[in-house]
DNA sequence: GAAATCTAGCTAACGCTGTTAAAGTTACAA
DNA sequence: TTGTAACTTTAACAGCGTTAGCTAGATTTC
């Protein structure tokens, strides 16, 4: 038993250690944003030296990715919450807007989650999740018949792409004024576009056919 | 005589120099990325000192500015030739397609152009003349009466995100497998949705009233 | 209990980045 | 000839991500 709960104190020990670095990379992420951190700024925070920060996270790389997998199961916790399981349409609409919602307002995180610095480097694994998940809607949609042009792929990349402009736009250019209302008003415009309203196919019309889309 | 002729020589040694420089740059640019590109790569291809380039050019985004405003002039003639004045949505489609195209194609230069390095540091000016322009586009369709929702602006704005999306979607993630119709599905799908069809204002209903938008 | 092993943290450094101060060189003007 | 201005260089600064090598301490093994 002993043996154990030594082990078990130290793993402890382990995890309070990067709790503490953790933190302190949110501090710094939040108060200079993602161009300004630095390991050299998060080891003048939080007490620790560079390379105990190496020790416990790989690299750079690896610390933000242990950071965002924390901040993304927050967020995807949400987005489970918004599930719209009779409406694919609807479903759609409100994970797209209200994950823009969460792009702007914590652009650092969205620019560490989304936006590879190369190329070549995927971002954290975790990040696709959303995405099967969004593209379960689309087949749905596909197989009853609702998409006016282009497979269920391209419907999905379409609204991924315009949700991903939307966020970098809006971070990237505070000195445009951005329409208070351009997010609501793409999303809809190009779910409008790209689905069909349910009673141009089903022949039966129990339900008024959806004012919205 | 010849006193100007002097100014004249060294002015002309001067754009010389800048002239090499500039290819320097682009060629560097061309063989290693934007991610790989730096003032020391650069020194050691073209021969010249660091010192050297930031008295031309100032420092690397003014480097980097000078070369992509001559990329963007001539982009921008292209982009010119596609106008067809008689149709607002017709110019508009036609744009933001081959402004995809360019940035797919011109990876490089996009993030040059359209992706600030900081959120402080705006795009060189040039690059908003395109955007300039399509808003005149938006606000001939908006004085017509034929936008659904939203203003001109908003308009405007989820054309520009969703162009923006497509393009950085595709540079960053060449692991997706892209659907090859994504970008012209999405725009014809934003443009249906945000455009209502000019029967729809006009009492008179000649035409059917939507073949396309 | 003593020895071996493993872990966590440190100091100090490497090679890279953008940038610049200061000095030398060159060409033209007075 | 002397002065002035532009041009180019050497040498360095401050910062970056990263790592080799060491020490102190805890854990396991004999």
């Amino acid at each position: 038993m002993s043996a154990k709960s030594q082990q078990d104190r130290r793993r402890e020990q382990r995890t309070q250690v990067r709790r503490a670095i953790l933190d302190s990379t949110e501090d710094v992420l939040l108060d200079g944003g993602y161009e300004a951190f630095s390991i050299r700024r998060l080891v003048d925070r939080c007490g620790y030296t560079a390379p105990t920060v190496y020790h416990h996270f790989g690299d750079k790389a690896g610390l933000l990715d242990a950071l965002l997998a924390e901040r993304y199961a927050k967020f995807a916790r949400t987005l489970k919450r918004l599930q719209h399981p009779d409406d694919a349409v609807e479903h759609l609409r409100a994970v797209a807007k209200a994950f823009v919602r969460f792009g702007i307002r914590h652009p650092d995180h969205y620019q560490l989650l989304f936006m590879p610095r190369a190329p070549d480097h995927a971002p954290p694994a975790v990040a696709d999740e959303m995405r099967v998940q969004l593209d379960q809607a689309w087949s749905q949609l596909w197989e009853a018949g609702r998409l006016r042009s282009g497979g269920p792929e391209s419907a999905a990349q379409s609204l991924w792409s315009l949700c991903h402009g939307l966020i970098s736009g809006q971070i990237f250019r505070p000195d445009v004024t951005w329409s208070k209302t351009v997010t609501d008003d793409s999303i809809d415009a190009l779910l409008l576009g790209l689905v069909s309203p349910e009673a141009e196919r089903t022949p039966n019309r129990s339900r008024p056919a959806k004012a919205r889309a």
